[in-house]
DNA sequence: CTTGACCCTCCCACGGTAGCAAGGTTCACA
DNA sequence: TGTGAACCTTGCTACCGTGGGAGGGTCAAG
């Protein structure tokens, strides 16, 4: 299925970087204002993987992505910003549905704030509940691993305690 | 494939519960002491889906579960013992592989508390590690919503830092 | 015999990422 | 012009633990 020449002037034939500045370096870099770009150099700039480009742009995120006739995808740099949006999403926890959303409320500048401020509100409230989880197991183990003496005899708390005979105390 | 009448004396042919003893209450009430029990029954005394208790045995955490002529599992109070083992264990965090090996030492009468300690040990560092990463963002997210209005306007600071246009400060 | 509760096996889904396979494209260098 | 490396393509598999459902068998009571 190759060529496919709508939108976004796609069918390019040169889409290797080596035009104007440098572009092996650091990923603000940016490789001239407007030539598109590879997969891999997208992936680069963006640090997210090409695997989670195709990925994110099977999930709807990027809108339709320019192709060569030949089929390899092209990047702009506004690409590569939305996919720096999603990374510094995802490093925060949110997941693909709510990065879904905040990238439409990021893309429409009528959006209200709350609407934002609500999904993140949402978010912080779970990791909130996940961590009281997780302290909670942690504050049990922590008590475990202390009755332990962890030596070479077999008797050990920490298999009493999981299998129920509680011995009460400390 | 019905009938396995090997090992642990299986192919009874009354399963249901209505013996001795009551049976629908607490989970610590016990179905007579040693008849066999379905599926159903040692997962309400478990507190374990049925479903998980196919898929325990499947990862061979139950060994051989005793059948009936028509293939009905059934269950003894050693597994249902050992099913609430497994379920504090989940309770605790700990993944399915290193559960597998805490049933393995818990039926080792010969095992060396040290490795009982070590695998806890080591559950524990990845939960700290985990909580730490997910405090991180909770801070963050802490400070992004305490910057955002979230009203009718579009101007919105979580965007921003989302999107890279950091305006710095608080 | 029918009904309803229970059980069986097998397959699919989630979320997000990574790996591999088998093949086509592009480019630099000989 | 050829060749090889680096790159790209699609598609399948796996991870982890759990839930859901399809399609069918079993069992006891009415």
């Amino acid at each position: 299925m190759p060529s496919r020449p709508d939108e976004r002037g796609s069918s390019l034939s040169r889409p290797q970087t080596e035009s104007l500045p440098e572009s092996g370096g650091d990923v603000h870099t940016v490789t001239s204002r407007g030539a598109p770009i590879t997969i891999g150099e997208a992936a680069r700039q963006s640090r997210v993987s090409a695997k989670m480009l195709r990925h994110y742009e099977s999930l709807g995120l990027l809108g339709t992505v320019a192709r060569t006739e030949s089929g390899y995808r092209l990047y702009t740099q506004v690409d590569v910003h939305t996919l720096r949006f999603i990374k510094r999403c995802r490093d925060l926890g949110f997941s693909m549905i709510e990065i879904a959303e905040l990238v439409g409320l990021w893309q429409d500048r009528k959006r209200a704030s709350s609407r934002v401020k609500r999904i993140a509100q949402k978010h912080m409230n779970e990791l909130t509940q996940r961590i009281d989880a997780m302290q909670s197991m942690q504050r049990t183990l922590t008590r475990l691993l202390d009755c332990c003496h962890g030596d070479d005899r077999p008797d050990c708390p920490i298999l009493d305690d999981l299998a129920g005979n509680v011995k009460n105390a400390m």
